[in-house]
DNA sequence: TTACTTTATTTGTATCTACAAATATTGTTT
DNA sequence: AAACAATATTTGTAGATACAAATAAAGTAA
């Protein structure tokens, strides 16, 4: 289906507006899956984007500043998102004993084997093998550039 | 500023991983962007939609449903939206004289006024600028293939 | 040391979202 | 007509988001 067909609106301004729609359209959909995707595991796709970075520094920990700067989403509120993480005893929380202006965060080992689990599911990037490989490098090359 | 340098990930799975990573991390770019734009207006990028919306079919009225069929983010809740631009005098709201269930969204006169405002500003989708038609032509068409 | 600035994180709060349930009207059966 | 189902919208509410302010520790300068 169209994005004019999805909103049912039939003319654009210019092919740059309705990618503009397009795009915004997409992703709200995207998120939805995702959404979906991460439900029946008990967690929200920002809580899973915790602990993934939170992987790639395991066994050692992550600030939550570091965190913070590798999210997806930047407007997440670190503090209230690693609260949820710790009552699931996935990712634990300690005082930085060098600086202690700092909290370590660290994935437990229950929360690799969480994410271990999760990657044995159908991935949610199954959805781009529609493009070609070729497709997806020139999708990924407009995306940068469309962020300046 | 490719997205492995934004969010400081050297490696991905593959081109596919990275293209769902780099939408998501856009999208919310973009999301931040929008709200930036919208936001000396006193509205926000929903109540924005909405007013398109019921600008498309002015002066005529349109329904509650046919509005949230009509919005990219198809979660949003209608009532509460209209609601706000009800303060601000930029719709109406009135039953239906022939289906007592349904409700008339109306854009005002005001509304209209304050659409053409907006209208004079740069446009968001000037940032799509940097990709040529032909480009911005496939980008839709992978958007599309990509929701199936 | 005291005062001031910077850095790192947490907290407060108004608003928004997701989604289930409630309400109200209309349409359909019996 | 009474009972029931379908449709259209609104409301309730737990949890999430945006963003400003508060807190607290560390660094710097007089």
């Amino acid at each position: 289906m169209t994005i004019g067909e999805e909103i049912k609106q039939k003319k654009f301004s210019s092919e740059y507006e309705k990618a503009l729609i397009n795009l915004i359209f997409t992703s709200n959909w995207l998120s939805c899956m995702q959404q979906r995707f991460f439900k029946p595991f008990g967690i929200t796709p920002q809580q899973y984007n915790v602990m993934r970075i939170l992987k790639g520094q395991f066994p050692g920990p992550a600030s939550v500043g570091m965190v913070q700067e590798r999210m997806l989403d930047r407007s997440s509120n670190i503090t209230r998102l690693v609260d949820k993480l710790i009552e699931k005893k996935l990712v634990t929380r300690c005082e930085n004993p060098n600086n202690r202006r700092m909290q370590e965060l660290r994935i437990t080992d229950s929360g690799m084997a969480f994410l271990e689990n999760i990657s044995n599911s159908a991935p949610l990037h199954q959805y781009f093998e529609t493009l070609t490989e070729a497709e997806a490098s020139l999708f990924n090359e407009m995306l940068d550039r469309l962020r300046g």
